[in-house]
DNA sequence: TGCGCAGTTGACTTTTACGTAAATCAGCGA
DNA sequence: TCGCTGATTTACGTAAAAGTCAACTGCGCA
C-alpha cells in the first residue's frame, strides 16, 4: 500500500479534474496532509474520494454525501451521539433503498421496451 | 382511471412546483393538452411525470431522463432505427447496473458503521 | 358585475458543482 | 542560474434546474 497520492495521481486514477479534488477539499470532505503547500494524499483521502464520487453517482449533493461521510466516522463515545448516528444510518438506508427500488422499476420498464424491439424485429423478419 | 388531472393536482400528488412542470413541458418531456391556455394532463402524462421524478431520484439529468424516455417509445419500425433503440437500451442497463453496485456498496458500509455503532453501545450497556 | 382564485407567461434570480484563467511558487535537471 | 514542470491560490464564469415575482386572463358565483 502506498503513502501517499499526488492530486495528479488522483485525477488520473478517478478520471476527475484537480479543481474538482480541491473542491471536495474546500467543501471540507477530505483533509489531506501538506508537505509545503502541496497536497499529500493518505490512503484513507483516496477512500474518501471514492466514496464521495459514489455518491454523485446515485445523485447525492454534496451536502448529502457530507451527511453519508460523516455516518461512517465512528461517533464520539456518547450513547446519546450514538443513538443519533443510528437514526441516520436508517434514514440512509431508507433512501437507498428508494434508489433501489427506482432502479428495478426503470429496469422492469427497459426489459419491457427491450421485448417491444425484439418483437418488431421478428415481425421485420418474417416479411422479409 | 381519471380523464385528466389539473396542475395543482399533480403538484399535490408528487409534491413539486407548478414552476417544475412547466420547466419539464418546456424541456419537452411532457406535452400536456390545453383547453384554452390550460394546461390538461392526461393519465399517460402522469406516467411520464413519475418516470421524470424517478431518474431524477437517481441523479439522472434532464436530457438523460429525455434518452430514457425516448427509450420507451416504441421506435418507428425500421430496423436499423430498432437496433439502435436497443443498443441504448443496454447502455442504459449498464448505467443502472453501475447504481445498483453503488448502492450495495454503500449499504454494506452502511451496515458496518451500524455494527461498530451496536458495538460501542453494548461496551457502555456492560460498563454501566 | 365585480371579486377572488387558479392558471399562464416572461423575466430575472438563485444554488450547486464545478470550469477556466491569471498570477505565483517550488523543486530540479542542464 | 535558467527555464520547465507541476502545484497552488484567487477570482470570475457558467450550465442545469428550478425559485420568485409581476402582470395578465378567464371563470364560477354572490
Amino acid at each position: 500500500m502506498r503513502e501517499t497520492y499526488t492530486i495528479t495521481e488522483l485525477t488520473k486514477e478517478f478520471g476527475v479534474s484537480t479543481r474538482t479534488i480541491r473542491f471536495y477539499e474546500d467543501e471540507g470532505l477530505i483533509k489531506p496532509i501538506r508537505r509545503g503547500r502541496t497536497r499529500l494524499f493518505r490512503p484513507s483521502d483516496r477512500v474518501l474520494l471514492r466514496q464521495i464520487l459514489r455518491g454523485k453517482r446515485l445523485g447525492f449533493s454534496i451536502a448529502e454525501i457530507k451527511e453519508i461521510i460523516e455516518v461512517y466516522k465512528a461517533p464520539s463515545g456518547e450513547e446519546g451521539q450514538i443513538n443519533l448516528m443510528l437514526a441516520r444510518i436508517n434514514e440512509k438506508r431508507d433512501e437507498l433503498e428508494q434508489k433501489r427500488q427506482d432502479i428495478e422499476d426503470t429496469m422492469r420498464e427497459m426489459d419491457e421496451a427491450e421485448e417491444s424491439c425484439l418483437g418488431r424485429l421478428a415481425e421485420l423478419g418474417v416479411s422479409q
